[in-house]
DNA sequence: GATAATACATTGATAATCTACGTAAAGATA
DNA sequence: TATCTTTACGTAGATTATCAATGTATTATC
């Protein structure tokens, strides 16, 4: 299931900022409550990502003034999503073949 | 890209008997030509899917003579398969809307 | 004052991944 | 007949990914 937190993570931050929690909270909105990540295991996959470039991060006080680290996607990070899209809908493309439905079903 | 070879080969195998290298062809095939496995990173999860009972495997002779392992689905196989399609779908439906595109795209 | 929610982090065991390498036979080509 | 390509399987081992468990701390709610 996780193989899927990069292009996840990579299309939320490229729709704008967002930290650590948020991203839980969106993936699981988004989901309808399906995809619930744990934060032990969302840290770390951002962290890798700031470290390869694809992310960057600055620590921001939020209104009630809670410390929040603010992510947002970098240009490298943009390109990297392109790619990993092409590569998702490769894949996507297959299987649909071999489940023969549509691809909204 | 390989956090998907486990439902691809699931959904190959579902299809009928099958083995190693054809396996690599027919993913060659139905992808156009952009997933190109290699036999070094299929043998080692069609192992591990076999030590996990979601396929088994019996040696066979081709017509000419050449010896094949061919794999084909388990019971529990075709359910795990199940499980990977909901897995995959959930994920699928959220970066459809957030990339915005019709899942055809 | 206690509990839940928000918000970050690391550690470390387990599992997954993939390149590189090895074997061998059949078929094609020169 | 010698060589190359394709078919067909495999393992080893380094690297990387994964995730549960655990820790800290603040804010909000009850």
């Amino acid at each position: 299931m996780a193989a899927s937190t990069k292009p996840l993570i990579l299309s939320i931050l490229k729709e704008g900022k967002s930290y650590g929690y948020l991203i839980i909270q969106k993936v699981k909105d988004l989901s309808g409550g399906i995809l619930e990540w744990s934060d032990g295991m969302l840290y770390p996959v951002l962290h890798r990502l700031e470290k390869e470039g694809y992310i960057e991060s600055e620590w921001m006080i939020s209104e009630n003034g809670r410390k929040r680290k603010y992510y947002s996607i970098t240009e490298q990070g943009k390109l990297e999503l392109i790619a990993e899209k092409e590569d998702w809908l490769s894949v996507q493309a297959v299987l649909v073949k071999l489940w023969g439905i549509l691809p909204t079903e």
